[in-house]
DNA sequence: CATAAAAACGAGTATATACGCGTATTTTAT
DNA sequence: ATAAAATACGCGTATATACTCGTTTTTATG
């Protein structure tokens, strides 16, 4: 991972993707977490207990992703998937380690974005979290 | 894929690189390429006769994922990979059956590229260009 | 109430991405 | 000229992501 700057819009955003995640990666590394598992225990623990599809939902991921990603997590013990009422759902729960890997990890992803925020300047991270709404946007109108 | 906007900057570039590449697959459907596999072409194109690792540099990927993307595309025969002279490089070439592949996918790449400029604004382009490219550099310096 | 429609999920398949380890080949240094 | 260092790769493993299809369960409807 080095060079860049393609023409293409896509392009460079996967680019600069996997680099940023790279580096939240690394900087999570202590906790055991990656930055997209860490992503999903915070939904989790903010929605819990709650369905793969509806956290699937609420993060924007497909739901046979989610599903994927949480067995990992359910296999480093850091989740636990039970049937719920509804027969059909499995419901998702954090567990006693998951808590504690995302409280060690919290203030690892908090320096990580300081840092990016202090590398790029306050304005900026605003701009670029507007310009990728409006990227959506333009891409899911007409 | 709909929702979005965590406080996570690398969430949110993840989660919009997604849904962009997605609208950009689409709109090269009927070249059978992927973005990505577009981009690899056109930059084998460029620099052909090349080495895997030589093109894995320009290209911003690791050396062992081009290598696995090449795969692909000489399995679908859009590309040679043949022994260098070096008898340790694997040398990339674009066959013909990929040269037109790619010559079908450019208007269709070139398309959702102004479809996607026009939405934001050829401006706010150049800005969104200019971030992702200082989000490398944060990244990389200290 | 029975059947049709809808919802929730898993499995299969496919692609993209990277790291570490080992191997072959080429270069370089002594 | 030989040994050491560097280079180019492949494979194994791991994660993230999505689509299609089939199964189970729930809900709606006549």
């Amino acid at each position: 991972m080095e060079k860049a700057a393609s023409h293409c819009i896509c392009i460079n955003l996967r680019h600069t993707s996997q680099t940023i995640t790279q580096f939240y990666d690394a900087a999570l590394e202590p906790s055991g977490l990656k930055i997209t598992q860490f992503s999903v225990l915070k939904a989790a623990r903010y929605l819990e207990p709650v369905s793969i599809s509806d956290l699937a939902d609420y993060l924007g991921l497909d739901r046979t992703t989610l599903g994927r990603n949480l067995r990992i997590l359910e296999r480093d013990k850091l989740v636990a998937l039970e049937a719920g009422r509804d027969h059909r759902e499995r419901v998702v729960r954090v567990s006693e380690q998951g808590q504690v890997a995302y409280r060690m990890a919290y203030p690892l992803w908090k320096q990580a974005q300081n840092k990016l925020t202090q590398g790029l300047g306050k304005e900026q991270v605003q701009i670029l979290d507007t310009l990728l709404s409006n990227l959506e946007t333009a891409v899911h109108s007409r």
